[in-house]
DNA sequence: CATTTTTATTGACCTGGATCAATGTCTTAA
DNA sequence: TTAAGACATTGATCCAGGTCAATAAAAATG
């Protein structure tokens, strides 16, 4: 079973859900836990690396110290110098008008990638603030690229990583541009539902760590929108919410309606 | 001037702007034509490489034959071998839904890589449509890395795009989640003018290559709102547009109302 | 614990931009 | 040059989802 892998047999399902990923964020009390013995190996750097190799990035990796809900991370204009990758809670960025509007362009779970788009420009475009008590691993990019000159398989790792981030923000282009409230919603949802199954979660019941402000800005929404739809798709059964909690009753239903 | 760079001395202001890039067009004419005495080197691989490098590059970099208006450049689940660097002319991208509705999710002029997103998942995960008669270079993306790992500088570069695709696309979910229709079509022209800017040609005059239909849909628009904008912004004293043509009368005063 | 603040839900009403419809203007091709 | 299709403009009407307002329910704070 998947979840064995990450799920401490001393923890309940239920002291698991709460905060999401506590038990990956035990890890923050061993700083320098090396690379090879982190739960998130496979998703973070899923590289097949020697020994030699992996403790080597294991030097110029830093695991810093944990964030508090809402705590910056990295904010817009601040020079560029490392990727940050969720070790463990959740982060959104969101990126800001001349006149303050703000758009929530993603929301990171464990092992995904924060600042990437920092890389041309070599500064921050956005601000990345921690939706729960969360903690983050430090890739310095300069010395990440020295690596990759070495390790090709390195190289083609972080290619990859901007390549599905690029792939996930074409369908939210898509999400905001052409569907209608619910379908946004719905598709917001799976994709949710299909990043916490690949991390050994349940794909169909989960807690959400943002606010309903939170998704609906990040669907082009209005709060109201968003708390009149959860209605509605309970009223379809298509799922039940109890506050921060959603678990998803028909899969298959609920992607006929995502567009 | 930087612009003499790019025009042909034969050919008039006029007959330079349409088609779009005509001039880059002629290119297609020596399709061996190395990357060292093409116009747009310093656009499209600004490396500073050793000749020796670049004539390795230049082996595999194959110019391909020009392409029709509305000719297809790739389509979705085609496996993704290459990416495009427009040599001339322009494309646009556009992503579907399952019943078929489409988003436009990027345009592509010269010296702009295509078909960054599928090197994740290694197929393609949108249409590239040519807006005029265009041509392209391919670059095979398996080779490109071979190469990546003796020349650090072409990785860096890789990756730079990659990035700025990224950031492209998080202001464009700012626009479409945020921005009122009249901010959107502000801050798509500003946008353009931008990048006619950096390729030597005017910023406040130019050819749009694509129709309405496609501006409207890459904005989250109806094409009727679209139009009814180019009214009242010629109303407004802030552009004048003569069907594709567009001149902007005012930059600074467009920049304040694009949000 | 009670208290304040933040977040979520629900209802009533309104509006920006969509849709429908008619007409005008470019392109393309024979 | 003309005819047919594609593309663009303008007006009239409509509606999905926004805004405003009033509670209600959590969550943070002392």
């Amino acid at each position: 079973m998947v979840s064995d892998f990450f799920m401490d047999n001393k923890m309940t399902q239920a002291q698991m859900i709460t905060p999401l990923f506590q038990d990956l964020a035990k890890v923050e009390h061993h700083h320098q836990l090396a690379c090879q013995s982190c739960a998130l190996y496979r998703l973070c750097l899923p590289l097949g690396l020697h020994r030699d190799d992996l403790s080597k990035l294991d030097e110029i990796i830093k695991r810093s110290a944990g964030f508090k809900r809402h705590q910056i991370l990295f904010e817009p204009a601040s020079t560029f110098k490392t990727i940050f990758v969720v070790r463990s809670g959740s982060f959104k960025t969101t990126i800001s008008a001349a006149d303050g509007r703000e758009q929530v362009t993603s929301f990171y779970f464990p092992g995904e990638f924060i600042g990437m788009d920092a890389i041309y420009q070599q500064r921050y475009l956005s601000t990345a603030r921690a939706l729960e008590a969360s903690s983050v691993c430090e890739l310095p990019y300069e010395r990440l690229q020295e690596f990759s000159a070495t390790i090709p398989e390195l190289q083609n790792q972080l290619m990859t990583r901007l390549s599905k981030e690029l792939s996930a923000d074409k369908n939210l282009l898509l999400s905001l541009g052409k569907k209608t409230a619910q379908e946004k919603l719905i598709s917001f949802l799976l994709s949710l539902s299909q990043r916490f199954s690949e991390r050994g979660y349940s794909a169909m019941s989960f807690q959400l760590t943002m606010s309903r402000g939170d998704i609906a800005n990040h669907l082009g929404l209005a709060i109201e929108t968003v708390s009149r739809l959860f209605t509605q798709l309970q009223e379809q059964q298509l799922l039940t919410t109890q506050g921060k909690e959603v678990t998803l009753l028909d899969l298959a239903a609920l992607k006929q309606h995502c567009g």
